[in-house]
DNA sequence: ACGATAGTTAACGAGTCTGTTAAACAACTG
DNA sequence: CAGTTGTTTAACAGACTCGTTAACTATCGT
């Protein structure tokens, strides 16, 4: 258990920041794959493979069920949802402070010579 | 030297992976910021922001400025959606293919039982 | 029950974070 | 010039990650 409650976006941003792992995910989204399925285009080892699964089970990215002595991945699409939408949101805050910024100067054209950065009431 | 050749998105997933640096972006969202000032916030030293700093540059998250002794840091928003778009795109895909599922299953039977996904009117 | 197939856990090493403190560098100020 | 403010670099410790191999569990087929 760790100390400071782990942000669910840690988890998730760090699962997708391996290459092995999106690429796993993108495979996924393609359908259920086995995990032997999965570790054949990787030249490394299956409990490698096995792990990579796993942290991205814990980030919620996949769920696995049980096919006999399989255990098919499934892509949970939930967290791509949140974290494309973070992404989204930051950038729509980004955009919006470029359009106030915008219409200040704009406004303070003729006198009013006021600092280069307005700061917020 | 790295030897294999490091994909751009491990190095944007990882910067946004700690929650301090997307704390950072977050608040550089609503416009450029001194190092202090980011700084502020958090209970951690100052060379631990810088670092933070590094690395989101080194992602381009953020560039900076020179302003006097200080080193105003601006949000870069491409990253982001740079990675929205393989979020979305990644889903898309998992969607797509779970239309295809679903025009299969109906084509396939006479007696279709209800999908579990009813997105087609 | 046996062996083959599918997958996980254990133990370990190399390398990579993240934080610390101390010191340095850079630019403004008196 | 000296001192102060803003920021970075250096050196180091602790934890975590990613890979390995060896051994283990579980299920299928006969």
């Amino acid at each position: 258990m760790t100390v400071t409650a782990p942000d669910r976006f840690d988890v998730v941003f760090a699962a997708l920041a391996d290459p092995t792992r999106r690429s796993i995910v993108r495979r996924l989204a393609d359908g259920e794959a086995t995990v032997l399925e999965l570790a054949e285009p990787f030249p490394i080892s299956l409990p490698a493979i096995s792990r990579h699964l796993k942290v991205l089970e814990h980030a919620g990215l996949i769920s696995r069920g049980r096919d006999g002595q399989r255990r098919p991945c499934q892509l949970r699409p939930e967290p791509l949802i949140e974290i494309a939408a973070w992404a989204e949101h930051t950038r729509a805050a980004w955009e919006h402070r470029l359009d106030r910024l915008d219409a200040h100067l704009r406004r303070s054209s003729d006198h009013t010579p006021s600092p280069p950065t307005p700061e917020e009431p």
